[in-house]
DNA sequence: TCCAGTTTGTTCTCACGTTCACAAAGTGCT
DNA sequence: AGCACTTTGTGAACGTGAGAACAAACTGGA
């Protein structure tokens, strides 16, 4: 809505530095929280897990906010990070599927803590209609269109079975969200313009599995 | 355990590889389980939503399991895939920390079918010991170092919140085990040799929420 | 057997991501 | 002010990953 068309805020971050920002930025809420005022990138990066090299090349694409000689003032930095990633906004939230993983996300503080506001949860299974999680009260997936409408939601969690996932992908795109986080294990299709992101939590350990064989035939 | 010194196991395979082959392997299932007998490479990648030049470049890292003119077996790659990483064993795994994550994690049948099984939840909360979840009971945190031993467990799952994650690992490593999947907010420091993924629910909405700020100033 | 058609496996090129290494830019003591 | 010291921001080298394009290898029909 603002009227800026200069270039300072058309420069394209790396995805691989998009995926990062969040880590420092828990990172530098925790140096906030614990009373520190300024670190240097050294430090910083030790507490996100990173080479510091990287750290301060990422830290480059956002532009120089740091001071030669003494390091980044952690509040400073922690609101410029936090604004670049869009967290200083609120963000409405659906989910859909409220098996065991939606009420573990319906319930997670760290979404709310993060600027997602969770809105509604959605299941076809009349059952759970009116059963209350978090505070909120799960109602008909069909009431999709008219949540998204009233509350502006963008982004869309899925976290039903996976022959579920397609047809809620396709009702959500169509009703207006243009972020899908899917949970599900398939693969979505979308049209162009709709972000999708997966977590698929058995992948995860297939990929401890394979390295844990190699470690044991080695 | 084997004696294969050769060559033949040594061919190490790209981590970005690594991660995309349980996305083939599930494919694959699905394609064995509608009844298909044969599929090509461009078939295969369809289903993966990957491009097929480089399904057919991650396979070649396998070996040649293909014919030219006619494609893939599904059966047999499907083998060949889960052979190489790690599916056909049994993987004994320990999911501390049952709250809601816990739960659903517990409860996830994608785990089971894979090859992993749930040999014990442990929690330090007293109050959830003997609770029954997915037919496991919920056991005292001290139990680790006794179940991974008399288990042989080589992999853990970390569902705690964030200020027990680093002890929980550290007992983990002392007590045996190799790789840690970890779904809380930290980053854990583990000695060389011990393999860690992290799976951070928020920073994949944040990622998604970087995105949408993106398309809206557009 | 030969030939047209199909599909794999691989080579080559380009883009992206990581790390090194250092000039530039600050601080604070004398 | 000058100088020793610290730490950022970035250019350049290196490594990994993606995709295009094609030769090699197979099928099936004449």
């Amino acid at each position: 809505m603002t009227a800026k068309a200069t270039s300072e805020s058309a420069r394209d971050i790396p995805e691989a530095t998009v995926a990062r920002l969040p880590v420092y930025l828990r990172a530098l809420v925790t140096l906030s929280e614990s009373g520190t005022a300024t670190c240097s990138s050294e430090e910083l990066a030790a507490a996100a897990g990173v080479n510091s090299a990287k750290l301060r090349k990422d830290l480059s694409y956002l532009g120089s906010y740091g001071t030669r000689g003494v390091g980044y003032d952690v509040d400073y930095l922690r609101y410029q990070i936090a604004r670049e990633i869009g967290q200083t906004q609120d963000w409405p939230v659906v989910i859909v599927g409220i098996g065991n993983l939606g009420h573990a996300l319906a319930n997670y503080s760290g979404f709310r803590s993060r600027g997602f506001r969770v809105v509604a949860l959605l299941d076809a299974d009349p059952d759970r209609h009116h059963e209350v999680v978090a505070g909120v009260d799960v109602r008909p997936f069909d009431d999709l269109e008219k949540i998204v409408a009233a509350q502006g939601v963008a982004i869309g969690v899925i976290a039903t079975p996976a022959n579920a996932a397609q047809d809620v992908a396709d009702r959500m795109v169509a009703a207006g969200v243009r972020s899908i986080l899917n949970f599900a294990p398939v693969v979505l299709n979308v049209p162009e313009g709709v972000d999708v992101r997966k977590v698929d939590l058995s992948i995860e350990l297939q990929i401890l599995a394979y390295h844990e064989q190699r470690k044991a035939n080695a």
